[in-house]
DNA sequence: AGTAAAACTGGAAACGATTCCTAATTCTAA
DNA sequence: TTAGAATTAGGAATCGTTTCCAGTTTTACT
């Protein structure tokens, strides 16, 4: 067993100089000469001998350590953004701590508390909600810079990664339109976070550019996550006034609608219009070939990662935004009987 | 700014006492006063004091961190278990450092190494492969105990999470050949991996059974993840003598063999039989009624959490083997004219 | 050759906790 | 009352590094 670890004094007492010579060497300062150099190094291989991480940041301040906040890393999305930006920020030498909100808030403050008992040197979060009284409060007494996902939280000292979800939500309800839809109904999370509401956003200015009506009935945000959804879809094609088209946002919502399409024998791209706001894997695989509205989960990680590191280089927040793209396929056509 | 944090210097100093006093009341050490423990608590309360996690991890030299390896967070089977593991290990005190391996040897060493330096405290991972001459060594280097996801490696004293696939693909392929199928391909993974291994076992047990002669040209074992299943899916559909049955053998596998069914214009359930060995979310609003084997990413992480809670205890390593269960759907049933 | 500057090295003080050891105080019992 | 035990509190060492400071040696230049 490699019970016993080797430290810097064993290297300065096999190599004969001080451990402050030691740690010179190892961190490349210049006031070290050739011999000593060597000295060192011909004893740091001999010994094998690594740094102690725990130690470093003790001393430094600084843990190399970024943690990560999502509401659940099972959906797909968020899973590839942390992969994405861990396998960037590992580059600039950070690992990452991840944790679930659930989308609880009182599991968010206890996470920032956690990040902070452990001295984290950020956060990238996408947090369960922006107006929270407790969030400013919370990210300022931090005092380690925070990146967040898809999020506007005005008047914080926060860098954030936006998404354009008003271009893409636009040009898909303008499509559904052009093709022949007037009764679009719309279903997604949350609406007091910036996605949903720039979501909506593009579809009603869609709707206005067309100089349709918007009714209200035919909007439902409430809560991310499959049941809301679910419940949801079911009431809107229960009513009399049914609609033709539906949009929905986010994995789990898209999830939930179609599952009650399902249920009820509504074929999506056949009986009703279809488009999903984001894709995951197999989404070609479905039983329907659906029209989307994509953007790159892949960028999003490496942005926020990017954000970060400037962040900790102590430069100005700044933000990133994310373009997403509509992508028609057979599910937003005109349908015959429409 | 909480730019200045306050440690327990500050602490004993507003409460007029020593420091080791402060650090005894807050470890609830029984040598303490009522008038001390008041005097104390009111200046930790007052300051809002909360002790440092690295300082505390040096001295005690205890992390409270397990590091999370796998192949792929994005792989939903893989993130559901990390999961569920974080939310177990979380209750005990202890957080997770996530890494991805990317089904690479050399990364999965260095973050071997990696985690070495950070002195966690465990490690939790799926690793790569099994026998090769590096693991053994690296992982008794490490000088921390080890939980293995669904791998076997002898002479280790690690803990293992171990999926019994063999009594679930039997099953499967019970069924299939009841259902009236003989030539039952099989598309899975590496074969130097325990996953694999046991899977096929079950596949050749069913076989045997029936006294099915074994055709070594349907059985296709390879490498994890997409690409190589839709290769020898494309290639077994290609042949003289197709088969009639196909078992697919992990998510990218799945995923890869109904892509590559999708472009033949093959249809599961209907032109050829399907099952499916584990299941993802969304399975059920795939195109087909697919067959499975499913077994529970939730028990596989709890598990994984409880046998390094045991290993932390200082209890002998142990193995926890969690159930696979056939799950027949229409993909299986018998085919009209088959 | 002499002096100032540059290069190098070692010692010691941090970083922020825990814990052992010892000394002082209080309590119990003869 | 007093020896001895049991409590309680403080001091100092320790965990494994980095980094400041001061002192010594080397180099460069006049």
């Amino acid at each position: 067993m490699g019970k016993n670890r080797i430290t810097i004094h064993d290297v300065a007492a096999k190599a004969g100089v001080a451990i402050s010579s030691v740690s010179r060497v190892l961190s490349g300062h210049r006031d070290v000469s050739e011999n000593m150099r060597e000295k060192v190094e011909a004893a740091v291989a001999q010994l094998g001998y690594e740094p102690d991480h725990l130690a470093q940041s003790l001393r430094k301040g600084a843990t190399n350590t970024i943690g990560f906040m999502i509401r659940d890393i099972t959906n797909p999305l968020f899973s590839i953004v942390a992969q994405s930006a861990e396998h960037e920020l590992r580059k600039a030498g950070y690992s990452i701590i991840l944790i679930n909100s659930h989308g609880d808030l009182d599991a968010e403050k206890e996470n920032f508390a956690l990040f902070k008992r452990r001295r984290i040197d950020g956060v990238i979060a996408s947090l369960v909600s922006e107006d929270s009284p407790y969030v400013r409060n919370t990210i300022n007494e931090l005092g380690a810079p925070v990146v967040l996902l898809d999020r506007e939280v005005t008047g914080l000292n926060a860098s954030a990664v936006i998404c354009d979800h008003a271009q893409g939500v636009r040009e898909a309800t303008a499509d559904l339109i052009k093709n022949g839809y007037k009764r679009i109904a719309f279903v997604s999370g949350r609406k007091d976070v910036f996605i949903s509401r720039n979501r909506i956003k593009g579809y009603e200015q869609a709707l206005s550019n067309a100089k349709i009506k918007i009714d209200e009935d035919l909007i439902r945000l409430g809560k991310f996550g499959e049941e809301f959804a679910y419940e949801q879809t079911k009431d809107l094609f229960s009513g009399k006034k049914l609609p033709n088209a539906l949009i929905t946002g986010g994995i789990g919502a898209s999830t939930g609608a179609l599952h009650a399409l399902k249920e009820l024998k509504i074929k999506p791209g056949a009986d009703v219009a279809f488009v999903a706001l984001d894709e995951w894997p197999m989404f070609d695989l479905l039983s329907s070939d659906l029209s989307s509205v994509y953007r790159d989960p892949e960028e999003m990680g490496r942005q926020s990662a990017r954000l970060m590191l400037d962040l900790i280089a102590e430069k100005a927040p700044s933000q990133a935004v994310v373009p997403t793209i509509y992508r028609p396929r057979s599910s937003s056509k005109a349908l015959s009987h429409a």
